[in-house]
DNA sequence: TAGATATTTAGAAAACTATCTAAACATAGA
DNA sequence: TCTATGTTTAGATAGTTTTCTAAATATCTA
């Protein structure tokens, strides 16, 4: 939910594989676990939180639950970039 | 140094709040430590931590260690984040 | 409803991180 | 060179995170 909650799963190299795998289309929980070398309750783990921190969104299709990116909250991530780079007045954090 | 890095510093609010601060302008390390309700010693860790991301720089005027941002890594980082707005073709990541 | 497949939940172990206190290091000025 | 000030380093501890295996839940098909 949070701001924080998003940059703390952004924080984690496998997550960052996963969004960077949901760019090029929804993927199956499954299939996302195929790419890496891990048990799948970890990758579950991992997308867990990538829900709660609302950086994708999930639907079950049948056996089959779909993930998907949800870029608003990027545009919330980059927008804190882009004040940095900017570097404008003061703003607040959080 | 890494890209890693870098998500990694950001990803704890302290430090997030540490690069706000600099925003306005150039600190040293007792004047950043003198926001936060924290010993100086954990705030020099966060310092290295940011140092090590290459997100701030330091310089030292006699007693003092200056501390500033580091925009070009920010940059970096922004990228990342509009390449996922914009929903465009695969990337690699780092 | 029974069996197969897809996915998550639970619980535990190992690795990592944030914070603290005490001590060390660096500089300035008397 | 001695002392005060500013800052970091070292080492310990508590809390968090990642990963695993085993078990549970959900859906489909026969």
């Amino acid at each position: 939910m949070s701001f924080n909650e998003a940059f703390k799963a952004i924080a984690d190299p496998t997550r960052r594989k996963i969004l960077s795998l949901l760019r090029t289309g929804d993927l199956t929980a499954g299939e996302i676990a195929s790419h890496f070398d891990m048990q799948k309750p970890s990758v579950s783990h991992h997308l867990k939180i990538l829900k709660q921190a609302d950086l994708v969104q999930d639907r079950r299709e049948g056996q089959h639950i779909y993930y998907s990116l949800n870029t608003t909250v990027f545009q919330d991530l980059l927008r804190w970039f882009y004040d940095f780079v900017e570097k404008g007045e003061k703003h607040g954090e959080e």
